[in-house]
DNA sequence: CTTATACATAACCTACAGGTTATATAAATC
DNA sequence: GATTTATATAACCTGTAGGTTATGTATAAG
């Protein structure tokens, strides 16, 4: 199946120990080893998560002898923050304008009185 | 498996079907069926769907006969857009950071001569 | 040259995601 | 009361996620 930009993403953020990687990674650029530490799990299921990351392309590699250094590129995370984050505002908004609009008429309801809008 | 809340609210919006009803919801709320009809799929996977979206808290749901009126509920996704956001901006500082680094060193770059923070 | 280190890849297993069709249930309509 | 409508649930299938152990490969160190 083809998934997109934002599938991948999403479904890569879904898992805690990616999100501890990238944690870790917020602290600068890293190899295998040294991510693979904090995590109780083998050595090839960290480099099953790295690849998962690195399709999301959250993650750029490069080999320097044996080693490879990882390091996060913030452009698909940042794709990621503006879809999350539009919703995010405008249904906090939302939610606010509904938390005031009851507010303002809670004696209506107190009472079973209805405000017309609100009828059917 | 025992999921947190981050990993079924990223796990939700992994799903372009789950992130198109999020979207039609911003319209306002919904029932099932309206929210089925952009979907080419059956009515048992639309509900399926919904129910991903209930447990990661990202909607809400109430019977009114026997329609469901279905919500958004913009808190989780407020927790998960401040996760994302923090990682989008402290990464994408990091970068600029980088980049204006590397402007500042293009000459030396050219000529291969390697400024010596980044020497072994 | 041999051994150790840092990784990837292969083969395998189990659980679950996401779809289907068929059926059930409850409410609205005729 | 019978039918239609709105939805859920059950049973099933296929693919993939995420883990394992065993093995391969390239580089570094002794």
């Amino acid at each position: 199946m083809y998934k997109n930009q934002l599938d991948l993403v999403f479904s890569a953020l879904a898992d805690p120990a990616r999100r501890g990687m990238l944690e870790q990674l917020a602290g600068g650029e890293s190899n295998v080893g040294t991510l693979a530490k904090p995590h109780a799990m083998s050595q090839p299921a960290i480099s099953k998560h790295l690849r998962v990351l690195e399709r999301a392309g959250l993650i750029q590699r490069t080999r320097r002898g044996r080693e490879h250094r990882i390091r996060v590129d913030p452009r698909p995370i940042e794709a990621a923050s503006t879809w999350i984050g539009h919703y995010a505002r405008f249904w906090k908004q939302q939610f606010d304008a509904i938390d005031a609009y009851l507010k303002a008429h809670e004696k209506d309801i107190h009472t079973n009185i209805q405000p017309k809008e609100l009828q059917k």
